[in-house]
DNA sequence: CATGAATGAGCCTTCATTCAT
DNA sequence: AATGAATGAAGGCTCATTCAT
């Protein structure tokens, strides 16, 4: 039985390579072949599962962030200080590798002059960020996210 | 009577509006002729005062840095908790201009994929290091480097 | 039944259209986008079949020697004076045609000045000669050598 | 008393610098600043003298065909076989040197596809033929001046 | 789905030429 | 006469993107 669309194997290689790639030699040091070769596909077929280079950063840029840790520990239904604690250590423990430290440290300085990347960063941190905010303090006011917000630069 | 040499009034204009240029573009999205134009003189000039965009990129990388703040510092022979905190101030003063904050930004994501800026930035920065240990500490150790390069990342 | 693929007849095209511009307008007097026209493709597309410029110049300055005439003859297993009648024919064929003259000179030319493309056309030279001259005279000595060269310079 | 005036002088340094810097890189691998630091003067001097760099170059070209030689025994009022020989022995003073010999192949070369300079070639080349050819053979018929210029290719 | 040839916009850089001093 | 800063046109080359197969 195929739980895994081949479909879905090929896309995660390509954002794989990407991810290296770009870690590597930043956004526009890389051209798409270096992607393709490192992904073993075809330059082509990046463009089949990403509309553009764009499109593939953007994607990037998301991962470069602490989503899925995040994500992790909203799903194990934890509150307050013990939830804290686990996106702490979700942090500590994504960015031990360097592809991700670079990668964010990339995202960043894209942020600061791609707008379209900066806003959709802007936008998957404050949801989270507001989700955890009512999570830890029980609501989420601008002083609470701000809290949020605090705690996690610090870790950095 | 003339002090400033128009030759030197030049370079620094163009060096000034670089900075505005790749502070808001970044390095790769920000071609030579944005510069020229914001510098209000001719694409091929910047080639007569910069061998090369990268010369150019690797002099304001070199500005980015607070250097000047330090050094300023260091000529006021300060010393112990006093430098510290001269230079502290000296990073705040510089860093709360947007456009030297976006630079360091790009400075630092630059210098993760490019060699050559990354070498110069670490000798930049190693050498100024060594000088603050000596200066505040008394000697210029591992540990008090270490120390100095701590508290300087935390201001950030 | 398609015996020659459609890369090497586009790249033929390529080459064949470099001969011409370059025979006429000379290799620095000719943009790359004089050839691209000529051959009818994009400017882009001369840099997927050739590395560069130089590479093209490098391959079109091989094609202005007489190389293809001589191995034709010796193909034709010929010897002593009755090789040598066969290539001061070829020599004919090829150089009453002006773009080959044309070439000739620009190819001479530029290995005047360019240690690369000079190197490259004296080893092809070299080769050639010992060959030919073991062939006419049975042994490939210094003496024999001039002895060809003389004869195909005279030829000119 | 100042027989050469300080003007030609100037004027001389440069064509020399150029005829050396055109024979060692070509006329167009030569840019004006090689010149100017050769002949030890300003770029914007070469102006000066010269209108632009195809002027200078239509200069140079003449000066890479034997017409020295030829005046030189031209003034000398032989005749006959005399005045060949004496042009024979002009031809392989001058082209023993090496620059007037790479000067003479870069000028064919250009001759080849610089329409300018294939005309003033042409026309300083005939003139003289003529000349020579009256002197020589008495008259200046289509055959007597292809009888000059067969000799003198041969000489090459 | 997959490939890679083909395209064209855009960038860095060079260089002849001008001109204020 | 002489200098060298300043200009702008043009060229080689890269690379994201398209498309026929």
């Amino acid at each position: 039985m195929m739980m895994v669309r081949e479909k879905d194997v090929v896309r995660e290689k390509i954002l794989s390579a990407a991810m290296k790639v770009f870690s590597t030699y930043g956004y526009f040091r890389a051209p798409i072949h270096y992607i393709a070769k490192e992904a073993g596909v075809s330059k082509g077929l990046i463009f089949w599962y990403f509309r553009s280079k764009e499109e593939l950063i953007m994607e990037i840029a998301a991962r470069s962030l602490p989503l899925q840790p995040v994500n992790s520990c909203l799903s194990k239904n934890l509150q307050g200080k013990e939830l804290l604690e686990c996106v702490g250590k979700g942090y500590m423990d994504k960015y031990r590798d360097p592809v991700h430290r670079g990668l964010l440290l990339h995202t960043m300085a894209l942020g600061n002059t791609y707008p379209k990347i900066a806003e959709n960063i802007r936008k998957l941190c404050e949801e989270k960020t507001s989700i955890l905010a009512e999570k830890v303090f029980g609501e989420a006011s601008t002083e609470t996210r701000i809290a949020i917000r605090t705690f996690l630069g610090g870790l950095m």
